[in-house]
RNA sequence: GGCGGCGUAGCCAAGUGGUUCAAGGCAGCGGUUUGCAAAACCGCCAUAUGUCGCGGGUUCGAAUCCCGCCGCCGCCUCCA
């Protein structure tokens, strides 16, 4: 397939409606997603975000276009009350641990990395720290005094919202709708309540500050998205994506001070994720709800995490549970098995074209995966295909000698769809890799764990091969109380965690 | 007070005017298989004037559009 034949539609906050994609350069397209701020371990909340968006980046990929993924870390800038008052979230955390704040942004930027690379979140092609681009962000805040957007009062920068009538635009709201609930003290230096610091002067003990025109200070929270994003994807650039609870005011104040500093169009497509709940609540550490994804990895396999997010819609709120993340357990472990199970087939198999029935019946599995993910990245729709190709790899492997062609047919169907777009690694032994690079079983340990049951499995087969099945059962009974499950198949005994 | 959204089977969750519109997963039930299990396979699993929170309406036709009501959530302060 060509891109110009795609037909891939996108919901747009900005426009409130689905919209055929058309990147502006085609076949390139520049991507911007807000990344975390790096001030604790990431949760829940972070892996529905990232591993949504890194879907809709391998499809764009898989489409074929080159696609240039720019997630930023949030180091410096972002306080704990609204943007322009409050402590740096950063700084907090490093005065709490007695730690200089680059320790606490590296140590969870690492952390953050850790987890996403569990869940099989490809890494942006570009990761740029808020910190290290102090310049652009200067740069911006001089653009916009020099345009009369914004006014400096004792050191700070502030941008004019009076300046700048479309603002508030991406999220529906009029300055004075604003003003009529607002909870935000209005700062004496602003002139407008609904101004926001571009710049902020530093006060005595701040420990991350750097020269301005205006005196030693730090950016505000939203100068960074706008300076990094446009400084490696251009302006407009396509894509810009994020949590909905950012619309306002983040990305309105984004749009605002790049469109403002310019005169031009910022992002052409806006895209927000939304939330995961728990017992139907809002995630958040302010209700004390919230799941690190280090806590979750230690009871679920990060593939079963992904699957769960990947069940449910990207705009759909998602609510977590046991309940729920046991389905996706199984789901995953179904998904993985069948995909073992054609590999396995493989090995043995004559050689041969595909079978006619199982072609038509993966293009089918492809038509329907295609159909879904061009409906703004229908992840649950693209999921049942994967099922389908599950269904459909069981009973051909089931049904006796499959040729290579048919294998092969269905394990590329796989390779595609499932692994590739939807990120789902195959395979249990992968699983268990992942759990190794996440730093939460060594892989020597793992080897021995390995050595230790294939030992049991043997006691308990030469039991069998007595017909003592009181002992072999028993074998079986006392591994599966510890959470190890044994199979006996026409190949021997398998095992693998519960 | 303003803005946005949700309510679909035991659980999670797609679908937003009409042939496949009630996907898919999990759980459950019956059968095949197994020393017994597990896994896999086959079948069943939202059905009737009263199925998609409830009540009206529009339409030849609505889970899907409109109005009202009930319940819930998000944003308007930081939050993915």
């Amino acid at each position: 397939m060509t891109i110009s034949e795609n037909n891939l539609h996108v919901y747009n906050t900005l426009t409130r409606r689905k919209e055929r994609f058309e990147p502006l350069q085609p076949p390139n397209v520049g991507i911007y997603v807000c990344g975390p701020t790096v001030y604790g371990d990431a949760h829940i909340g972070h892996a529905k975000s990232y591993v949504a968006f890194d879907v809709i980046v391998r499809y764009l990929r898989h489409l074929g276009y080159n696609v240039r993924y720019v997630q930023n870390i949030t180091d410096v800038g972002h306080l704990t009350d609204d943007a322009d008052q409050g402590e740096d979230k950063v700084e907090r955390r490093a005065r709490l641990e007695q730690v200089h704040p680059m320790q606490v942004a590296e140590k969870f930027t690492r952390s953050y990395f850790e987890d996403m690379d569990a869940l099989n979140v490809l890494r942006p092609d570009i990761s740029p720290r808020a910190s290290g681009h102090i310049m652009e962000q200067v740069e911006l805040v001089k653009r916009l005094l020099e345009r009369g957007r914004a006014y400096e009062v004792n050191g700070s920068v502030y941008f004019d919202v009076s300046s700048w009538p479309k603002y508030g635009h991406l999220s529906g709201r009029s300055v004075d709708e604003m003003m009529a609930g607002a909870r935000v003290e209005p700062s004496a230096e602003k002139r407008h309540p609904a101004d926001f610091a571009l710049w902020k002067r530093a006060e005595p003990g701040h420990v991350m500050q750097w020269p301005s025109p205006w005196g030693m200070g730090y950016p505000g929270w939203h100068l960074e998205c706008s300076a990094m994003s446009t400084k490696y994807l251009g302006q407009p650039f396509d894509i810009h994506g994020g949590g909905i609870e950012n619309v306002f005011p983040h990305h309105d104040d984004e749009i605002a001070q790049s469109e403002a500093a310019e005169e031009k169009p910022f992002a052409k497509y806006w895209l927000h994720n939304n939330m995961v709940t728990v017992g139907g609540r809002k995630m958040g550490k302010s209700l004390g709800n919230f799941i690190t994804l280090k806590d979750a990895f230690k009871k679920w396999d990060p593939m079963a995490l992904r699957l769960f997010i990947l069940q449910s819609h990207y705009r759909s709120p998602l609510d977590f549970s046991d309940e729920a993340l046991a389905a996706a357990k199984e789901g995953y472990e179904r998904v993985s098995a069948a995909l073992m199970a054609v590999r396995k087939a493989k090995v043995t198999a004559p050689g041969g074209e595909a079978d006619s029935e199982t072609i038509s019946a993966a293009a089918e599995v492809r038509r329907r995966f295609a159909e879904a993910m061009d409906d703004d990245f229908n992840t649950a729709g693209a999921v049942a295909a994967v099922f389908d190709l599950v269904k459909i790899s069981f009973r051909v492997t089931t049904a006796s000698q499959a040729n290579s062609g048919t294998l092969n047919a269905l394990e590329a169907a796989f390779n595609e769809l499932a692994a590739a777009v939807l990120g789902l690694t195959g395979g249990v032994n992968e699983a268990e890799e992942l759990y190794c690079a996440a730093g939460l079983l060594a892989a020597d340990s793992l080897a021995k764990l390995r050595k230790t049951i294939e030992h049991l499995t043997d006691l308990r087969n030469e039991a069998r091969a007595a017909r003592d099945f009181a002992r072999a059962d028993d074998i079986r009974k006392r591994l599966d109380e510890i959470g190890i499950i044994l199979e006996d198949t026409r190949d021997g005994t398998k095992w693998r965690f519960k």
